[in-house]
Order: C-alpha cells, then sequence, then structure tokens
DNA sequence: GCAGAATATGACTGACCGGTCATATGACCG
DNA sequence: CGGTCATATGACCGGTCAGTCATATTCTGC
C-alpha cells in the first residue's frame, strides 16, 4: 500500500518513520492523529510524506495491518507449547501471551485497542480481522476442549468464548495497573520481566483457576 | 456549571440541546466532536453556545456527569430487589442492570465508554469516578460474599471485582449482537420478544453458572 | 561531466476548528 | 413611550489540519 519510493528508503529512515508514526496513531485517535506532527518529529518533510503514502487514511491501513501481523507473530511464539496439555494449560497461555504482547509493545497494544473503539469513518475489513483475533482462538480452543471433554458438556461455547476472549484484552491492562507497571516497549525477543515475577504468575493462575472451578464457596472443597 | 443562562432557557429548547450535544459526544470523541456542527444540529447560534458554557470542556464534562447521574440511577433502580438473595442473585442483577442500560440507553453508555478510553487532555475526578463505578459495586459485593462465606475463602477478591466488571461492562454488547445475529435466523415479518428476551435470560444464568461452578468438566458432576 | 530520473522540500491552499465580540432582538418595567 | 437588562446572532480571529505543487537536491547510468 505504501509508495515504491517508501520501500526504496534506506532502512534506518523507514525504521524510524514506522516508529514515530506508530506513537502518533497509539497516542491518537484517527481524526487527531496529526501527520503535520508526525513529519515534524519524524524530521521529514511534509511532502515527502505524501512521497509514501496517498493519504492519511492509507498509512493508518498501513500501520493497523503491521500491529495486527506483529501481534499474531507474537501470539503464534507462545502458541507452540501449549494446546497438547489440556483446554487450562492452553488457556492459561493464550492469557498469557496476550497480557505479554500489552506490556512488550504497549504501543501496539494500544494502536490496535484503539482501532476496535475506532471513530474512523471507513470500516475495513482489516479491523473486523482485527477484533476477531482473539476471538477465534477461544473459540477453537473450547470447541476441541469440549470434544475432548475438558469443559462441560452444558456449557453454551460461545459465551465461553466471549469470556474468554473479553478476559484476554483486558487482563493485561489489569495486571499491569495491579503490579504497577508503566508502559515501556521491550526490545524484541525478550519477555517483560514482570510477568515472570510470582506474583503475576499467581494472578495467572488465580485466573484460570477461577475459569475453571468457579468462584462459588462449593466449587473450593471439591478442588 | 452551565450558566443561568442556560438554566433559565425554556425546557423544551434546553432539552433539544443537551439531546443533540450527547449525540455528538457519544459519536466522537473528545477532539473530534465539533461545537460548530452542533450548533448546526441544535439550530443556534454558535455565540449563543457560550452564553450556555463557557467552553468545550465545560459542557463535556457536564454530559459525563449527567450520563453518570442517569446510570446511577438506572442501575439502582434494578439494584432494589438484590442483595439479600446472596452474591449470586445479586451479581445476576448487576450484570442484567448494566446490559439493560447499555440496550436502554446506547448514546449514554457509548459516551460513558468513550470517557473511559479517553484521549481528554484534562483527567477529571469526574472520569476516575466513571471508571469506578461498577468496579466499586463488584468489589463491594464480592467483599461482603467473602464476609458471608457465599464465595471460596481463598478467592483473590480484587481479581474476582476485575473479572465480574469486566464482564458487566461488555456483556450488554456482547448480548446485542448475539441476539441480533439469531434474531435474523427468524423468518420476516414476527420478531417475538418472548424469545429474545427468554433467550436473554438464559445466557444470564449461563454466565452466572459459569462464574459460580467454572467452565471446567468436573464441575457440572457436582453442580 | 552530464542528462534525466528519483527524491526532498516547505510555502501555500482551502477547510474547519474553538472561541470572541459588536450588534441586534426582545422582554420586562416605569 | 423609553430605558435597562437578558438573550441571540453570525461575522470574524488566530490556529491547525490534510493535502498540493513548483522548485531544489541527490542519485544513476553513461
Amino acid at each position: 500500500m505504501p509508495t515504491q519510493t517508501f520501500l526504496n528508503l534506506p532502512e534506518p529512515k523507514r525504521r524510524r518513520f514506522i516508529e514515530v508514526a506508530i506513537e502518533e496513531f497509539a497516542n491518537h485517535h484517527y481524526r487527531s492523529a496529526s501527520i503535520s506532527r508526525l513529519v515534524a518529529k519524524a524530521g521529514i518533510a511534509k511532502g515527502s510524506f505524501y512521497q509514501y503514502f496517498h493519504n492519511k487514511k492509507e498509512l493508518y491501513l498501513y500501520l493497523i495491518e503491521l500491529a495486527l501481523r506483529e501481534k499474531l507473530d507474537f501470539l503464534s511464539r507462545y502458541q507452540q507449547q501449549a494446546s497438547h496439555k489440556g483446554f487450562f494449560a492452553a488457556l492459561h497461555s493464550l492469557l498469557q501471551a496476550n497480557a505479554a504482547f500489552d506490556l512488550a509493545l504497549p504501543r501496539l497494544s494500544r494502536l490496535i485497542s484503539r482501532a476496535l473503539s475506532g471513530d474512523l469513518p471507513y470500516k475495513h475489513e482489516i479491523i473486523r480481522r482485527v477484533k476477531e483475533m482473539v476471538l477465534q482462538r477461544a473459540q477453537n480452543l473450547v470447541k476441541e476442549a469440549v470434544a475432548r471433554g475438558d469443559l462441560r458438556p452444558d456449557l453454551d461455547q460461545d459465551l465461553a468464548a466471549f469470556v474468554i476472549t473479553v478476559l484476554a484484552n483486558e487482563f493485561g491492562g489489569y495486571l499491569a495497573q495491579r503490579l504497577q507497571l508503566e508502559g515501556h516497549d521491550v526490545p524484541p525477543g525478550q519477555n517483560p520481566p514482570e510477568l515472570t515475577q510470582e506474583k503475576g504468575q499467581r494472578l495467572f493462575h488465580q485466573l484460570i483457576d477461577l475459569l475453571q472451578y468457579g468462584m462459588g464457596a462449593r466449587a473450593v472443597a471439591q478442588g
């Protein structure tokens, strides 16, 4: 979608531009994100920007697509180990992966979540895809688990997938707030150290436990 | 916070203005909501608006406060019957009340949820209040329930309150989407409200059941 | 060194924004 | 009637925006 000129750019310059652009659209909604401010921060002329992208919308959709790809990659790296250890292990991995993404790449995470609640005048397929990225995973997970007998047979599968999706999307923010973390980007390849902390892990297990056995008083007697 | 002039306005005119204003801020984020567009829609002169409110921010905070009061009223009406029937009945009532508000007053709901994910340059106490309105209820509910023995004593109460809050905030949207989708399967002509109500009720009970007993396979044997 | 293509530049345009203000309208009162 | 005060009005201001374009610079192959 960007022009050939943009793709021809020396990589450091291109990288720098993308970084600044992500920051701009992570910190502002589409309408109030400013190309003028962006090019000033990136240190290029306004005219140059319009040699890279035809307009603001094109840049935005490009960034969304980029963030989406990044998130899928990130989640896939987590997904490897799971799935054959049973539903709740896989669920643990799913929740952890999503939270880790939010903590490790908060700008991309914010960019995506802005897109979901978006004002933007054009609703693109990409947005729908983003919206359902986690939902799809959750639905598949639930479906397999019911077939395997890990879950109650009387469970409303769609409802269960909804619950998981919502928690997956929100748990990262909750964790950050509760552990009082600051939103700085983590170099790729490293996990955010906080997730390996005992407190974070305990919360993950608590959440999984809650989902598996419920919060009712009777449940603990059998767990 | 509005001027005396605004309060002196004949009620139909004031009501109409408020309605248009709510619509404007429900459909746009703070920055891209436009006073010019607002006054055009409301059929008043720009100068008149600035006789009613000192500036955009004041109108916005006034609308938030109004929406918040409306929501509290709405939730209170639901709260009456609950609380002495045990935790899960109260939880049912809480979830239902929140969902009902979203469905009954979607513009106010959107206004509030925009405020939560807000870009707005000034973070006011009101915003924090909104943010924690449901959370407070959930926390109190959990605290009482643990003391009463309705909930597992080993439960992380803060985590449980988080789960409830998130579900309360999101379930309305899910319900609307799901009931509407299933409604389309019904042949045109009649859309029996009893059926959708029944379906909605079933989903509420399913959700409560899930929270009480969990989604694990073992849970059903004892439930 | 040179032509021609690719790229960089920032002043400029037209539109819209929040907010102001001089002026107009109308209501109430003597 | 006239005077005073609350209210209504929209042209206007300075600022920012997305997007354009004529011009300047840099790169490429010969």
